[in-house]
DNA sequence: TTAGGGTTAG
């Protein structure tokens, strides 16, 4: 049979080119082609067809012949255009609703095709809705597509419920429903769960074992799904491509290129064939740790490269400083995509480069690219840190049209963050009190911003706030409340909510919380104490510690402790331009200008460079750039006075020897 | 009588 409707094909394409002479075999065929039915002839193009015309064709095919009421044929043709790549879910969904009474395999169909849409997920749920509601039961075929649906919704609930309905219907014993219901769990980030659902499958599959790893993988457990990989041998289960890029991109988050490298010899050793999706997995890999030269020989030995292959490279150039490289293979990239241009954005926020931050934007948008949610976090992030308020209000607008339900919370988050550290901190402290979903992100965003800008006590208060609600704080949170405090001058507060932060919460305080704690007691004339801080930590002070010290000895006249606390650091931190710089304007205030003189000559002969600190401005919606001493000539003049009047004011309100 | 699940870039 299988032989003859090979030749099918064979007749048919004789058919279009050679109507009227046949040659003898073909001529044979077609006289055995006449003990099939139209129907079945109709069944094998249909499952032989190549494009939505093809199709299309087929279904004038289906309604010339009288088989529009055939559910067996019409179900083909739905599951071709819901399914396919090439079809068409519209056209399935308008056959399947002039189908008085559609079948399962139908509805099957269909589900599967919404599933794996990109218009959402919900359609799919909705029509699993409908097929209840029409009485066709669902079997070990329709759960696996609306689980996976459930899983893009975040709908924790409904697969529970789904998994009552397999339960009921007794199809959870099969392994594909099983494996369906631990992605779902993977998808909840339940990785526990899932692991669980995992040991209880008696027969596992290949698939079973990829979803795990890809699961640990995902969840940033690197050694869990190495351990997992290592008793799939136990198992006796082999590893596919699959099984590898999961580990590879387990590998690529872990930034652990030795256990990368030993996963591609696995892969040569055991001859896996490498797709195009395993040696772009190879590629991220040695790209994120560092290894330039290894991700650029897979690139260069990769025939048929995608859009991934190039921007795994992109950004590899981009993550490790060299930035000119990322800008050159950009430019040479035969196609892209949004997260080609968000690669290079980001490469360029990442550097400190924030207009050229902008003007890719522009950019991006000349070229027909329509920026993603992705693309306004970060150029709103470039907003804040140049304070271009007006960029920022743009994409505001922008992100409202766009998003006419409601602002993803990432970008609601990187919206607060822009208006609060532009100065708006009303208008961020409502776009926060708007958000309906808060995360703890935009909990501490709001909090540190807060902070940041002065408004201590608000802060403090947002955390009461916080706490009330039973929201767990994180380290970040943290950093926020004790920088609250310690701009507020809340010495007690601050110790209060240091010493709270391990007893209650079990948070291990990191160096920037001692750095906070430090600049609080340092601030408030505290040095013994901030002092002994500094030998409790478990960690090494940094510069950043030493420099809010610093900063209090400055302030509180402890010229001769700083003097001597600086001159040990620079034996131990001999090029760090901080305490150059420290250390010369300390010499400077105490008149002390031979020293002065010394250590600037030691910062020019060692070459300890004092990197050019830059301010942004934003006016009438332009943003202007300048540094100390600057007097270039593209600023009009105007500004100097003005500048002048600010520093008198500033050293009228703020005490001696802190500007 | 039809068929299914797991993977790569910002």
């Amino acid at each position: 049979m299988s032989v003859i409707l090979r030749l099918l094909t064979v007749v048919g394409s004789h058919r279009k080119c050679h109507a009227t002479t046949l040659p003898p075999l073909t001529f044979f065929f077609t006289r055995q082609l006449q003990s099939f039915s139209s129907q079945e002839i109709l069944h094998y193009r249909l499952q032989r067809c190549s494009s939505m015309a093809h199709l299309k064709l087929l279904h004038a095919h289906i309604v010339v012949l009288g088989l529009s009421q055939e559910n067996f044929t019409l179900g083909k043709l739905i599951s071709f255009a819901a399914v396919d790549e090439r079809g068409d879910i519209d056209y399935a969904a308008l056959v399947f609703n002039r189908i008085p009474q559609p079948n399962r395999f139908m509805f099957n169909s269909l589900i599967r095709g919404y599933s794996n849409g990109s218009r959402g997920p919900s359609e799919a749920i909705a029509m699993y809705r409908e097929m209840l509601s029409s009485g066709v039961s669902p079997n070990e075929f329709t759960l696996p597509f609306v689980l996976k649906a459930c899983a893009v919704e975040s709908s924790h609930w409904l697969s529970t419920l789904l998994h009552g309905h397999g339960i009921k219907l007794g199809i959870c014993s099969h392994v594909c429903v099983q494996n369906a219901l631990m992605n779902a769990l993977i998808g909840f980030r339940m990785t526990s769960d899932a692991r669980k659902l995992f040991d209880e499958i008696d027969e596992k599959s290949l698939v079973s074992w990829n979803s795990m790893i890809g699961g640990y993988s995902r969840a940033g457990q690197t050694m869990e799904a190495f351990n997992l990989f290592r008793r799939m041998k136990e198992f006796r289960v082999g590893p596919d491509e699959i099984t590898f890029v999961s580990l590879l991109s387990a590998c690529s988050q872990a930034r652990d290129s030795d256990l990368g490298m030993l996963v591609h010899l696995f892969i040569e050793m055991t001859g896996v064939q490498a797709d195009l999706i395993l040696r772009n997995a190879l590629l991220d890999m040695y790209g994120k740790c560092g290894h330039l030269d290894s991700a650029e020989k897979i690139f260069r030995q990769t025939p048929e490269k995608n859009v991934i292959s190039w921007t795994s490279l992109v950004t590899a150039y981009a993550r490790h400083g060299c930035i000119k490289s990322a800008r050159e293979l950009f430019a040479q990239m035969p196609i892209r995509n949004a997260v080609s241009w968000n690669s290079l954005i980001s490469a360029y926020l990442q550097n400190g480069q924030f207009g050229e931050v902008l003007s890719l934007f522009e950019e991006m948008q000349d070229s027909g690219f329509i920026p993603d949610e992705a693309t306004l976090a970060t150029v709103l992030s470039a907003c804040a840190q140049i304070g271009d308020i007006a960029t920022g209000k743009r994409i505001h607008a922008y992100a409202c049209e766009t998003n006419l339900i409601a602002l993803p919370i990432a970008l609601a988050n990187s919206l607060i963050a822009m208006y609060a550290k532009c100065g708006e901190v009303a208008t961020a402290l409502d776009i926060f009190r708007e958000v309906q979903c808060k995360n703890l992100v935009s909990w501490n965003i709001a909090m540190g911003c807060l902070a940041l800008q002065g408004c201590g006590a608000e802060a403090i208060e947002l955390f009461r706030e916080m706490e009330a609600l039973g929201i767990q704080p994180d380290g970040i949170t943290f950093t926020g409340l004790l920088t609250a405090c310690s701009h507020s001058g809340l010495i007690n507060l601050g110790r209060y909510y240091f010493e709270r932060m391990m007893s209650v919460h079990s948070i291990p305080p990191e160096i920037e919380h001692y750095a906070c704690m430090i600049d609080l007691l340092g601030r408030g004339g505290l040095l013994e104490e901030a002092i002994m801080l500094v030998g409790t930590m478990p960690m090494r002070a940094d510069i950043v510690i030493w420099g809010s010290l610093l900063g209090a000895c400055r302030i509180h006249k402890f010229a001769e402790m700083g003097r001597v606390l600086l001159k040990q650091l620079l034996e131990l931190l001999p090029h760090s331009s901080g305490l150059c710089v420290l250390l010369s304007n300390l010499y400077s205030e105490a008149g002390r200008w031979e020293d002065r003189r010394k250590i600037r000559k030691i910062m020019n002969d060692t070459g300890v460079a004092k990197c050019d600190a830059i301010s942004y401005i934003e006016i009438d919606g332009l943003v202007y750039e300048f540094m100390v001493d600057d007097r270039r000539s593209r600023w009009p003049n105007s500004i100097y006075p003005v500048l002048d009047r600010l520093t008198d004011h500033l050293k009228l309100e703020v005490p001696s020897g802190t500007l």
